[in-house]
DNA sequence: ACCTGAACACCGTTCAAGT
DNA sequence: ACCTGAACACCGTTCAAGT
């Protein structure tokens, strides 16, 4: 009589499914994501989920998008270095919650809008302390595998396939102003970037010893 | 009447099986590589790998393997930082010629042999340019991140399952003396290896912020 | 609108059988 | 000693059918 048919259970939607997968990946790895599985952490066949979600390739995207969520963005008015210090404990946070997340971030093919607007985001905080674009671009990627455990080419379009389209709305439309800054006015070069990322450690690490010597 | 039956080609072995398990992610990506397919680029039935490999898992991990082992190792005699650096950008050779050695890589649930040598090497060559072994074993942390395009707690048992028996004995067996002797000497404090590599970064790059504002 | 059962083409793996 | 064919339990996905 009621418009629940036999069960209490209240209807499934996009983000309850994302949920249940991320749990089963935390409980039994992210082998263990099958449509199948995650259907049955939800008390529903495999086939339901296609009614919330496009299909499994849709299922570990969404996984990532909520993953990259779970960084807490600090206020504008912090100092950029606390700034970008409590957005790379934040991720580390995330990454020990969901240890498989490095290797999903790794697995998927594309880097999607939710990962780049959590680097405009550090971007600006470099352009806002005063970094030129070019050094910004290299200090986002010098970070970010840091933070995230993995390292990917944003601006490299021959690595990835087509993006997202969501994404290049966002990124022509203006709402990830930093990152399209940074494609305006910024040389691309991998090699420099990863030269200047390797000094950069390099020569920390030399005065590390140094100052551990003289101490 | 001869021992080849009735085909020329040279029978299979372990080395020609990763071989081609690397030709096929390198053609196809990652996940093209099944016992089927591989089999299939060697001419044979994928039932026939298995008499010269372990399974699927034995097969990813003898990739990762390979990758690591292409990896070239300097000189002695090279001052530390141009050792350092030559490795690097070996490594990252090695991850642009596999584009899917980062996805492996974290994929794999243990830390092997061939990967612990590696860092073995790059701990010595600090070791011997003077640092403690507690700068030395956080240092391998923020490099190999920078190279290899992931990072990985080797020493951290909790994450990882049983290690490789091949890796204990290497370990006790004095073939691995600088990690042997980081296990000895340093302390293992996670939170306290990620704050330094964090502040190293961060400091470096407002030091090049800095010279960027006054060049 | 949402869920299901049966079916299809795949996958890793076992095992008995071939040479 | 090495390779194979058939079989098993799985997987993602389609589709027609149910409510």
């Amino acid at each position: 009589m009621t418009r629940r048919p036999r069960t209490g259970r209240e209807p499934l939607n996009r983000e309850r499914v994302l949920r249940a997968a991320i749990d089963v990946a935390d409980a039994e790895g992210l082998d263990a994501v099958t449509m199948r599985r995650v259907g049955q952490a939800l008390g529903v066949e495999a086939m339901s989920l296609y009614n919330h979600v496009d299909g499994k390739d849709a299922l570990l995207d969404g996984m990532a998008d909520l993953l990259v969520g779970e960084i807490e963005t600090p206020p504008a008015d912090v100092e950029w270095k606390e700034a970008l210090r409590r957005r790379a404990w934040s991720g580390r946070a995330t990454v020990r919650r969901h240890p498989w997340a490095p290797a999903l971030f790794a697995a998927r093919p594309q880097v999607r809008l939710p990962m780049v607007a959590y680097l405009d985001g550090v971007t600006g905080c470099l352009l806002g302390a005063g970094f030129s674009p070019q050094l910004a671009h290299t200090a986002v990627h010098v970070l970010d595998s840091r933070v995230l455990g993995f390292t990917r080419d944003l601006f490299d379009p021959g690595v990835q396939g087509m993006p997202d389209p969501a994404l290049l709305e966002a990124m022509t439309g203006g709402a990830l102003p930093h990152s399209q800054r940074i494609m305006a006015e910024a040389v691309h070069d991998d090699d420099v970037e990863f030269a200047f990322g390797l000094d950069l450690i390099l020569d920390g690490l030399e005065r590390a010893r140094d100052s551990e010597r003289s101490g």
